[in-house]
DNA sequence: GCCTGTTTTGACCAACAGGTCAAAACCGAC
DNA sequence: GTCGGTTTTGACCTGTTGGTCAAAACAGGC
């Protein structure tokens, strides 16, 4: 149905977009802005956007999508360790690949979740609840340690998208800009979660 | 030299734009919001302070001025597994009655930097950089298990901030609005550290 | 009460923001 | 090339924003 300009066009927009909104916030960012980022003029991106409240809902439903994917492949029949540690890599990976998105999410909790409020006690809750009575289970057989399933899922949250939303502090205080934290910080938080979680 | 009008007025107006600045961010904040907030008009808002930047300014140095004194307060001399969890209490305990400053701190750092960025590069990295000797120190003696003191530290910030910044999302997890999760957060990062550091 | 400095205000401005619109330019199928 | 629909643009409108200013209102010491 898409057109090739079309579909171009509006990859282009959201690529910038996702840029612009991720560092500035939403009211933070201008039109004007994402319009030449695109490689456009403002009358030519609100032609393929009806406004930008509409690019930015469109930035977060992409994002929300996959989200929750890392966690949905929490899988109870696997290795309860493993499992964990599978997890935590996958959003880790998820800082190192997607830093804009996480911070576009960043941005919209830190806001108080204006727009995401319904996600987060929604999809996001259910699937916490559910993945937390399998963490529940495996501590039952013995198979982990005691611990809080939601606070565990905090820590994973908190630790994991910390590399991309403070990026910056990282890189800062590490000293050296050309330095990948990302090998450090998967062994770190490996240890951690191994140290926490083993019986 | 100030009066009492002075005072009150300046107290209200900083008061007032931590509100606004924390969950809007700069370019997201009107200086009229700040203003009603305050209790004053516009006009006399600028008669206390120059620009809207002004204001943002007094705010993020007094917190600046704040913000690293809980790691300063980490003391080598200390037995070493307390003073890490002293330190993480602290933390918390500032995430728990300072969020708003918590949050006024990552917008500024999520998006970029561009007013701290020599702050963070400068203070804090020094002392982060005199704090991972201490650390590196304790693990050479045996006191604490071996861990990179840079990505420590990384975890506490993500941790103990995670609940100010991401307040919303803790709650909305937890379902129930009225739920203070700060004692559980306290016994989890607790147990995290102890078990991260036991030797 | 009066006088001096402080505080407050309403009216105003220029810049910028999001968004509209009609007309022009462009593209590809025929 | 020509024709229909698609794409792009410049000019424009309206509301908002940060900030100014002169004048009014208000202290409080004498």
């Amino acid at each position: 149905m898409a057109t090739r300009i079309q579909q171009k066009n509006t990859a282009a927009i959201l690529e910038a977009a996702l840029d612009v909104f991720s560092t500035h916030g939403f009211r933070g960012a201008t039109v004007d802005q994402i319009a030449r980022a695109a490689g456009l003029s403002k009358p030519n991106l609100l032609y393929y956007f009806p406004s930008k409240e509409a690019i930015h809902t469109a930035l977060l439903d992409g994002l929300l999508e996959a989200w929750l994917d890392p966690l949905r492949a929490l899988d109870e029949a696997g290795e309860p360790l493993d499992e964990v540690l599978g997890y935590v890599r996958r959003k880790l990976e998820m800082s190192r690949d997607f830093p804009r998105e996480s911070r576009l999410f960043a941005n919209e909790i830190i806001q108080g979740a204006p727009r995401i409020g319904p996600y987060l006690s929604g999809e996001l809750k259910d699937l916490v609840d559910e993945k937390s009575r399998v963490i529940r289970h495996w501590i039952g057989d013995g198979k982990i340690a005691p611990v809080d399933p939601y606070h565990l899922f905090f820590s994973i949250w908190a630790l994991t998208q910390h590399y991309a939303d403070f990026d910056v502090q990282v890189h800062a205080v590490l000293g050296s800009k050309d330095i990948d934290p990302y090998p450090d910080a998967q062994a770190h938080l490996e240890a951690i979660f191994t140290r926490m979680l083993r019986p």
